[in-house]
DNA sequence: ACAACTACTGTGCACGTTCACAGCGCGGTT
DNA sequence: AACCGCGCTGTGAACGTGCACAGTAGTTGT
């Protein structure tokens, strides 16, 4: 009697409550919950309304108690924080593997590790095991934040090629060179003959392959001046195009290595005097939502950022299941606009 | 023998290897590492040395099953996915909000509510106790999501004031009203005698409030013709103000209830061959990173987005301590640039 | 007819932690 | 001298679930 009462006190109803309604064990509610393998259909149904008019619920922290899973996953941001509003990259990134990941019924967790205390932080709340995998957001190399991770054995997963650790740690990413050489050989087709570029920072994949894909179609064309170094923000794209208006004033093209740059170097010319495209074509790349908010819109190289989350995704399950890191090229496509 | 060998096969120490290895029992380890209430100094000291030694960190599964809490919050989203990346808005909150909570361990679960599959998601996780609170980002009023996580009796915060739950639900929000009177006055004060306005959503708390501060300001002058209506999106804004030029070609300002919007229309507004603000001052709202990328440079009217977030997280946390929802009101400010 | 197999079901244990309780020695008050 | 309170400590629950195991009934094969 007391003991009904004292369940009747807790709200929440347990496995229990529900095996006690369904008039089965405990197991067999597990097992009808859990694929439903071997369990009669009678027992099924039983279960199954017992749910529902009980509103159980299984209690997280108890599964993750005896499975040893979180069932959950980490999106760790190693960028300044200036970044994940001011590039959309982020967002849509974030947005694409959380969405990838409720239709698992995953969580995700959003943590950030752009300072040293953060990234301690960070460390330590993994360590915990309160997620089962990181899904890595972080384009410079060196970061400590990746060894750690990889030396904790957690199942992570880069977005974009981390430089040094290729061979360790799965990753997905577009094909950056390539999507460069779409973009310079575009720029070529249009009859430009001084085709600059804005890298990203060297210490980048997308810094080092994309200007490699430029290099690749100009070859000694691509001289010193016609280069100049952003750091993936818009004010790094405006001082960028500033420097080589100066050094190199009678260019008649620039590749951008992101549409946010982009955008910044548009509003120099744009100060400059200099019409896009007529005088000068301006080529981005990302094709973000920045993209088309320009004026002129971008002709920018489409990373498949649908493709990437979801390989992302796909690389950090496997790994979860126990598969050994993989990794994922994706390829991207030139999408030509106003500004060419 | 048997036993060691499998414990030591297990990698992840628990709070037994503490005590042992610390010489003591798994009640004082608890207690030095929650609060070291009642624990002499050698004890507190052999447990902090001994959770260095074998590296030992809480598992938290086990800690919520027993504590009955999930010390993690959800931030939910319900607009349209859309706007998480065109609008900087949202970045900022959910960043702010995260970095407010990781100072205090919580992590922050990210979740969306766009559609009705997300919506039932969401709200069936969140009945399962993955979280002790919910940070709510939804600007339109009648999403059943609120009724239903207000039912369920968990913790809430809205952003903004959730309309027609006022007195229910907690929220943070800027004084949306008293901001767009700051902004009309200004206009006022600049000699524009015509002046429009680009509203929110008329089912959003800043559709009706910033509206409402207009016609505090303008009284019989703010006529049906001056007034348009957006949906906080850029295309958005484009329409409505090629909608205000159509219907009132000789508006000299106009006041928009959010940059992004701002941004659309002036790029009408530079379409139509009007010189900003020469020809037509331009008012946004938000001060949002928006605000200093376009040409020109915006005024509006800033929101303490920092303010909102740290009375957010402080309001959700009192509730999950048992205290009733409250609300906070925080005070906006003008921010004039080359727009007006 | 008996054994073997199949399909299904119930029960005990473990996961790692916190909390309430009881026990212990020790100094101070009645 | 007996008692009480205090600071500290160890121990046995309990949280709610999944899984291994044993057990039952019914069916098939020899």
């Amino acid at each position: 009697m007391s003991v009904e009462r004292s369940k009747a006190a807790r709200n929440r109803p347990t496995i229990h409550d529900v095996a006690a309604a369904a008039g089965v064990s405990r197991g067999t509610v597990s097992r009808a919950l859990n694929g439903g393998r071997n369990v009669s259909p009678a027992a099924l149904q039983a279960v199954l309304k017992a749910v529902r008019t009980t509103g159980y619920v299984a209690n997280p922290a108890a599964r993750s108690l005896v499975t040893q899973r979180a069932h959950s996953v980490a999106f760790v941001l190693t960028e300044p924080q200036q970044r994940l509003f001011e590039d959309p990259n982020f967002s849509i990134l974030l947005q694409g593997c959380t969405q990838e990941l409720a239709e698992l019924d995953v969580p995700v967790l959003l943590m950030t590790a752009s300072t040293e205390v953060e990234r301690k932080r960070t460390s330590r709340f993994i360590a915990a095991g309160h997620v089962d995998g990181v899904l890595l957001v972080s384009s410079h190399t060196g970061n400590p934040l990746l060894e750690e991770l990889r030396d904790s054995g957690i199942p992570v997963v880069a977005c974009g090629k981390p430089i040094g650790h290729e061979r360790q740690v799965a990753y997905a990413a577009a094909d950056d060179r390539s999507g460069a050489r779409l973009m310079v050989e575009h720029l070529r087709s249009r009859g430009r003959r001084r085709i600059a570029t804005i890298t990203g920072p060297p210490d980048t994949p997308g810094g080092v392959e994309r200007l490699a894909g430029y290099r690749d179609v100009l070859g000694p064309e691509a001289t010193q001046d016609l280069i100049a170094h952003g750091d993936y923000s818009r004010a790094g794209g405006e001082a960028a195009m500033a420097t080589l208006l100066a050094r190199a004033p009678d260019l008649d093209a620039v590749f951008v290595a992101s549409d946010l740059m982009a955008a910044g170097a548009l509003n120099v010319l744009h100060d400059s005097g200099r019409r896009v495209p007529q005088d000068v074509a301006v080529g981005g790349f990302d094709d973000s939502s920045i993209a088309t908010s320009t004026r002129p819109a971008l002709t920018t190289v489409r990373q498949p950022f649908q493709r990437i989350t979801r390989e992302m995704v796909r690389l950090l399950l496997e790994q979860i299941q126990g598969e050994p890191p993989a990794a994922s090229i994706l390829p991207t496509e030139l999408v030509v606009r106003a500004s060419t």
